[in-house]
RNA sequence: GGUGCCAUAGCUCAGUUGGUAGAGCAAUGGACUGAAAAUCCAUGUGUCCCUGGUUCGAUUCCAGGUGGCACCA
C-alpha cells in the first residue's frame, strides 16, 4: 500500500537532513511541507537544504514560487496531492518533511472548500476594520454569520476579517463553507516527529541564526526590504532586519530578536504536535530506529 | 583610604507613610480551516544581599558587614 511518511518536528531539530538519509535509504523524493520554503527570494533565513543535498535527493515545492506571488495552503493541497500521487508511480514510501502544522494537517486531513479572497476585497474590508476598529468588525460578523460569532476567537481579528471577507465577497456565511470533514486520501500517512530535549534545541536555534548571518541573510533580507509589505515576508529572520534598515534597532538587537522569535516558533509547533496521538516520536540521532519502524510499518500492512 | 548612591522575579526596574510584594521582557501552557514562520489567549516565578537593633510585627527605619557604581584622595 502506497505510504506516506510524515516527518515532522520544531524549527532546527533537523528534520530536512534526516529526511534526506530516509529518502536516500528507501530510494524516495520529498515533498516540503514548509510555507517559506516556497519562496526563491528566501533561501538562508528558510535554511533550506543546500545545492549538494537538493541534487542527492529531488525534492518538491522548494523555491519554486515567488513572494510576489500569493499563495496558501488550500492551493497547497491540490498541487501537493497531484505531486503525490505521480510519485507513488516510482516510489514508496514517499516522504513530506516540513513544520508547517496547517500545511501538514491539510495534507493529511484536508480542508473544507472555501473561496479563496480577491486581494482588492481583502484590502477594502481591512481598512474598513483600520477604520472602525475591532467592536464594529465583531458586530458586523454577528450581522452576517451569528454561528461563526458564538465560536470564533472575538480578538483575533484575522478570523473576523476572514469571515466577514467571504461573506462580503459570497453574499454567504462563512460557516456555510466549513464543513468540517475529514477527507480520505488514497494513501496510508505514518508520521515520525523529531524532538530532542527543549535546551538542546534552543541552543541549536541560536547558533543557527549566527550561522544564517554568517551565510549573508543581512543581504539577502536587504534585497527583498523593498517588498516588506508582502504576506511572504511577514516571516522571522526579516521582519527584525527590516525593523533594523528602518533604524528602530541596532543589528545586535534584530538578531537577539530572530533568535527569540525562533524559539517561540518552535513551541508553537510543539504545542500544536502535541496533540496529535498519530505521531511516533523520535530523537534526531535514532535514524536507524525511524527506518526500522518504517520497514515494520510498510510489511505489517502490505 | 574617605564620601555619596545602589542591592527586590532569569533580566531591567517599580513599590511597601512598617502588616512578607508587581510591571515589562524572558520562560511556560493553550487555541488554530485559504495571511499559519501568520494571528490570538492564559499562567507562575521571590531567604525583598547578610548580621544585629528598635518594634506586637522589618523587605521597608537604625547600626555594622559584604558586593557594585560614582566622585574625592
Amino acid at each position: 500500500m502506497d505510504t506516506l511518511i510524515v516527518v515532522l518536528g520544531p524549527t532546527g531539530v533537523g528534520k530536512s537532513n534526516i529526511s534526506i538519509q530516509l529518502a536516500k535509504h528507501f530510494h524516495s523524493e520529498i515533498i516540503s511541507a514548509d510555507s517559506r520554503q516556497f519562496f526563491r527570494e528566501l533561501s538562508i533565513g528558510t535554511a533550506v537544504p543546500s545545492q549538494e543535498d537538493l541534487k542527492l535527493i529531488p525534492h518538491h515545492f522548494i523555491q519554486t514560487k515567488s513572494i510576489h506571488n500569493y499563495y496558501n495552503v488550500s492551493e497547497f493541497e491540490i498541487e501537493a496531492l497531484t505531486t503525490i500521487s505521480r510519485l507513488f508511480l516510482k516510489c514508496n514510501p514517499l516522504f513530506l518533511a516540513g513544520g508547517s502544522m496547517l500545511y501538514i494537517d491539510t495534507i493529511c486531513k484536508g480542508i473544507d472548500d472555501i473561496p479563496t479572497v480577491d486581494l482588492d476585497v481583502r484590502e477594502e474590508v481591512t481598512r474598513w476594520y483600520e477604520n472602525n476598529g475591532l467592536e464594529a468588525l465583531r458586530q458586523r460578523l454577528l450581522e452576517v454569520d451569528a454561528e461563526y460569532y458564538r465560536i470564533v476567537d472575538l480578538n483575533n481579528p484575522k478570523r473576523l476579517l476572514h469571515a466577514v471577507e467571504i461573506h462580503q465577497m459570497t453574499g454567504k456565511p462563512f460557516t456555510s463553507f466549513r464543513k468540517n470533514t475529514i477527507k480520505e486520501r488514497p494513501f496510508r500517512i505514518l508520521k515520525v516527529g523529531i524532538n530532542q530535549d527543549r535546551k538542546v534545541l534552543y541552543d541549536r536555534i541560536n547558533i543557527r541564526v549566527e550561522q544564517m548571518m554568517a551565510a549573508g541573510l543581512l543581504e539577502e533580507a536587504r534585497a527583498v526590504y523593498p517588498h516588506r509589505n508582502l504576506n511572504s515576508l511577514n516571516t522571522v529572520g526579516y521582519k527584525e532586519l527590516f525593523s533594523y534598515f528602518d533604524g528602530d534597532c541596532t543589528l545586535v538587537e534584530a538578531v537577539d530578536l530572530i533568535q527569540r522569535n525562533t524559539r517561540k516558533y518552535a513551541r508553537k509547533q510543539l504545542t500544536w504536535f502535541r496533540r496529535d496521538q498519530q505521531i511516533q516520536w523520535f530523537e534526531p540521532e535514532q535514524v536507524k530506529e525511524i527506518i526500522n519502524y518504517i520497514d515494520q510499518k510498510m510489511t505489517e500492512n502490505e
